[in-house]
DNA sequence: GTCTATAAAAAGATAGAC
DNA sequence: GTCTATCTTTTTATAGAC
């Protein structure tokens, strides 16, 4: 499990390098921030840096992987499991948020490249993702628990009110994340259920997990 | 009324280095472009590039000015409008996405700058829509048009919808804009009325609006 | 593991000819 | 209005001492 201490200071410099260059970048974007500007907020000097990663681009590499390969997991495994189609939507959705909101290192970060051809490895995840996401609305929909709209839109719409949603937070406390997480995919779900009184059921089924 | 030309030989260089350039933007980000493959994609040599702009930073201001100043403009007019303000968000969503697919120059060009602490413009005008905006879906829940939900959650997500979405197009003739434009409004206020069936209703009188 | 010094490349921008 | 040539600054990254 992911811990997030309170106390930077507690943190391994590399894991410092990390969470500092993820503010950055999410501020002033990938190319607006330079190796300085992250060393002097690590208090480090310049040069240092390439001890802990051998390049800038390393760094961004493993913000990426650390945001979302447990993502992509859960998608694919959610939408190839059994049971009703917008229950396991609901809760792919909870999980999801929930977990970029815990995370340490800013999404907006990794946003500022997605588009960009020199880092394709989170295109290829987010792709992989969407896919997942809109293979979950598509089944709902033909089971009729979703109503009768474009998988690919739905998808996208939905993709990018979580995105920027979590984009605003990070290193939120689990239960704060899990608020966050339950209020959004709500809301998302109320969009699209044929019959949104169909919400609350979900939800409660959906909070049955936790004791998991 | 602005133009969009389909040849982009056409167009003056001036213009071509802003659509060029928003295209790099949107790709690679804004300080990941350098003004020599903007110069390279509009076919002139880099310095060219500065009898026509000032500074690179020119050429990003230009930009946020053309696909933001309006929508401020249209948003704060409808929050403070009379009438249903259920009716009145529609309308405003429905004009601005429309607007953004229709400009030529792509909105996630400015995403990437939308944090930096350079370009303060384009936050500036990101917040004032945004107020604008939670004003309406204020209104809309204290009139129970809209179900009782935080107005600055739902303009968040909504907003985001719309960013996210409008940022995968540009450029769109009017009436591919008008009706993705359509599309994504209409969902959004699915989410948001009390009574999901009045869609069709507001859908009904907004399409009136057309003829004017 | 961090430092200083520095290399090597790329960036934005200017000067002045045509 | 575009060009070539060039300046200045900043960038990422390396070498090698401590």
């Amino acid at each position: 499990m992911a811990t997030t201490p309170t106390d930077i200071a507690d943190l391994s410099t590399r894991q410092r390098i990390l969470r500092e260059a993820s503010l950055l970048f999410a501020t002033k974007g990938y190319h607006g921030t330079s190796t300085r500007e992250i060393a002097a907020a690590v208090g480090i000097q310049q040069p240092s840096l390439f001890h802990h990663f051998e390049s800038k681009d390393a760094i961004m590499t493993e913000l990426i992987a650390f945001d979302l390969d447990e993502p992509v997991a859960v998608a694919e495994r959610q939408a190839t499991a059994d049971g009703s189609p917008a229950l396991r939507f609901y809760r792919y959705l909870v999980w999801d948020i929930a977990f970029l909101c815990r995370s340490p290192y800013n999404l907006s970060s990794i946003e500022t490249v997605r588009r960009d051809p020199a880092f394709t490895s989170a295109e290829h995840r987010f792709s992989r993702i969407a896919a997942a996401r809109e293979s979950m609305i598509a089944q709902a929909v033909a089971a009729g628990e979703f109503i009768d709209i474009d998988p690919t839109f739905a998808q996208q719409a939905i993709l990018w009110m979580i995105t920027g949603t979590v984009t605003e937070v990070s290193g939120q406390p689990a239960d704060r994340a899990e608020t966050i997480a339950r209020q959004l995919a709500g809301f998302a779900l109320r969009a699209l259920l044929t019959n949104p009184s169909q919400l609350e059921e979900i939800q409660a089924i959906a909070s049955t997990d936790d004791q998991e």
